[in-house]
DNA sequence: TTGGCGATTTGCGCTGGCGCAAACTCCGGA
DNA sequence: TCCGGAGTTTGCGCCAGCGCAAATCGCCAA
């Protein structure tokens, strides 16, 4: 590990409030791995040995019900922790994460973590904190899903995609990992002909241009309209 | 605080673990509270001032969305904690919380949580295991949602209803606070007329009973049977 | 006992979005 | 360069469940 990655480390969220010293004394019982695309972080039902910070790429991560159906819970950003089940009592993953594209992550032990609480308050403060927003996320989740439209939640499920991985290019903002219409319908519990449609009719309207595992947002503030349910289909 | 409930409290999973004299160092900062049926604990956006133990009765925790829905996010039971945005790193509430009965709570001031988290290891490993349930619950609720018919939808919140707050009765298991039929719709994200032909449907087949703001489930196994789509409608 | 109101039931028509199926497109490897 | 297969598009038919509306029921208070 380098000090480069060191200094880049430091200035994550999580380790807000940390000293410089408590912080190597976190980041030195790291394990730095790769994992590549398409391999798993962590495996749903698995023994929940470590958890993880995500350096850089995109992580997927989903559930899979007993009737075979996958629903995509969240996407995970680099600087995010994942796999952090032993500080919330479990000692099983609930979920598998995938890499969706080549990957860099820090990996502790989880028997560390009620050590690492005990000693590092903010560090566990900033954790929690993060598990709050997730919470919170999943809540919006939920209450999306009772009340809105399939044509909300895609907007929705895009604008939130273009906020934690858009990367800026001349047609617009690119989701800088490879997408599917399937992916993009587990995450909103509809069908990937659906959000084909949707996809399409919005490219006629020149909201967004999108093609093979590859979504571009191009208008993101009438995607916002539509997923207020401000607008009305033509 | 009769020497009474302190026994009672102390049997409870938050308090798992917890030595007696640091239970009553936890206990003897709360003040205990009454709060009467249909009375707020505390309110979406407000200043989070303190965080509560059910000790008796119900609590709806209810969100509302910007354009008039009401989705309801999750029933407290006695012993369950709430409002503890602060331990997550939230200043307000993020919802609002209800008295489904009259109630009785143990509150304490937000700002102990810091020092009971450094104090009480095993008080707050107990509070994030709950957390960690609830996050469960909330991706399974995102599942149910995406992948599950209506009337699955609806199986399964009145068995989570029947599993948290059931009484034994000699016509089966009751639900036991009032709940309306709009309440269950608010809780699996379809309408009061969906709900009522589900139970007309489910009280002809001798499933269910129900009355005004009451449930009855009868046949909880055929039930679950619906809840799993392994039944066809006839 | 009688109103009155909130909760519930039920009928009816409509449509958003799914299931199925077929055609097409494009990328990567041989 | 060509081929195979995964990813995507699109048409078509159907139905679960919503919206609306009206009728009914049952609890509570006067």
């Amino acid at each position: 590990m380098g000090s480069l990655d060191r200094s880049l480390i430091a200035g994550l969220p999580v380790f807000e409030g940390v000293a410089a010293t408590d912080l190597d004394r976190i980041v030195g019982q790291a394990r730095s791995l790769r994992i590549a695309k398409e391999q798993p972080v962590f495996e749903q039902e698995q023994e929940a040995h470590s958890f993880f910070l995500l350096l850089d790429g995109h992580v997927r991560v989903m559930k899979s019900t007993p009737d075979g159906h996958e629903v995509t819970v969240r996407y995970i950003s680099p600087g995010e922790l994942m796999g952090i089940a032993h500080a919330l009592g479990r000692t099983t993953y609930p979920a598998n994460a995938i890499a969706a594209v080549d990957c860099v992550v820090l990996a502790w032990p989880s028997r560390l973590w009620p050590a690492f609480a005990a000693d590092f308050p903010s560090f566990s403060a900033n954790t929690y904190k993060a598990v709050g927003g997730r919470l919170q996320d999943a809540h919006t989740r939920v209450i999306e899903m009772a009340t809105e439209q399939v044509e909300q939640r895609v907007a929705h499920a895009l604008l939130k995609l273009v906020k934690q991985a858009g990367r800026k290019t001349e047609e617009g903002i690119l989701i800088d990992f490879p997408i599917s219409r399937q992916d993009i319908a587990e995450m909103t519990g509809t069908t990937l002909h659906t959000v084909s449609r949707l996809l399409s009719a919005w490219e006629d309207q020149g909201l967004v241009k999108s093609g093979r595992q590859k979504v571009t947002v191009v208008e993101p503030h009438q995607l916002l309209l539509i997923a207020e349910g401000r607008v009305e289909k033509s």
